[in-house]
DNA sequence: CGTGTTTGACCCGCGC
DNA sequence: GCGCGGGTCAAACACG
């Protein structure tokens, strides 16, 4: 860990493969690269966090991990993903394949080999052992709060902590409370900042959001469905969703930048105030946020 | 009583 | 083949 380049033990630097600006006081790299499975996510969507973005508060980037493999989505076709916290999230779809992340991802191992246990209901029944376990659309990022588990509309029912090895903070795992809906997630903290929250999603929800179980007040109406990219703010902070994004099909463009937890709070992701810079953030989020929700 | 969390054990894939 | 690390299960427990 040489401070000197990064921030991140494990983290290698990735190369990038590509990179965006995003635009005022945040910048992001997304960086795409295949680091082993060195730590964990973190390598694998190798995330750097740039110091010198002072401005930036903190975090920033995120990278998303499209599945390959033939994503045979198991059962559900819907593609959903929630981002949390506000932090940047950078979403892309690669090619390449990340196959390395075997021992990662694999979304629902446990089917495949004892299924006998419970037999979730998870699409690895499709898998058989010889096959490699299909992974569905993941992504992830990363989020100043702290408190572990954001909100990000859905519920979820925690299922397993594991300690991780290169970090000094536990892995939590969660399941999308819905039966029927495969998707799960996974959180830690960045073991080098241990402010930085790391989720990573994988799956997609077949399902609209639930609302805000908690001081959401009227956030059950969240109809996004369909891609339901929600994102959580802090955690205290305003949430909104976004949606739209199709699961699989992620805009080449950045996401909502530029949404610091700690700093207004009340911006909607991408909304940005004010954030000229951001390119088609309004066309994004025209779409995916609700007119009512952009002013929270 | 229903729902969610905790926690130890089990299983699997991968690297050596 | 063995060991390590990660991911999941499921019983027990806690809480509203």
């Amino acid at each position: 860990m040489d401070e000197n380049d990064r921030v991140d033990p494990g983290i290698t630097d990735l190369s990038a493969e590509s990179s965006w600006s995003f635009g005022g006081d945040s910048e992001s790299v997304y960086l795409f690269g295949g680091s082993d499975r060195e730590s964990s996510i973190l390598s694998e969507f190798g995330w750097n966090l740039r110091p010198e973005a002072g401005s930036f508060s903190h975090f920033d980037r995120i990278g998303m991990e499209e599945d390959l493999a033939g994503n045979d989505q198991p059962k559900s076709t819907c593609s959903t993903s929630t981002t949390g916290g506000g932090g940047t999230v950078v979403q892309a779809t690669s090619n390449r394949s990340m196959s390395s992340s075997s021992s990662e991802d694999l979304p629902e191992k446990s089917t495949e080999s004892d299924g006998n246990k419970a037999a979730p209901e998870t699409a690895s029944k499709v898998k058989k052992k010889g096959q490699k376990r299909i992974q569905q659309p993941r992504f992830a990022f990363m989020t100043r709060s702290e408190v572990d588990h954001l909100e990000d509309g859905y519920r979820w029912r925690k299922y397993g902590q594991k300690a991780v090895k290169n970090s000094p903070f536990p892995r939590s795992y969660y399941r999308c409370t819905n039966s029927k809906c495969t998707v799960k997630k996974r959180v830690e903290r960045s073991s080098d900042d241990p402010t930085i929250v790391i989720t990573t999603y994988e799956g997609q929800h077949c399902h609209h959001t639930v609302g805000f179980p908690r001081g959401g007040g009227g956030g059950g109406g969240l109809v996004n469905h369909e891609a339901a990219f929600a994102s959580q703010l802090t955690p205290s902070a305003s949430h909104f969703y976004y949606s739209g994004l199709g699961g699989l099909q992620f805009p080449p463009q950045p996401p909502p930048l530029g949404i610091l937890p700690q700093s207004s709070s009340h911006q909607v992701p991408g909304e940005a105030r004010e954030n000229p810079k951001l390119p088609t953030d309004e066309g994004l989020l025209g779409d995916i946020v609700p007119p009512g929700m952009r002013n929270q």
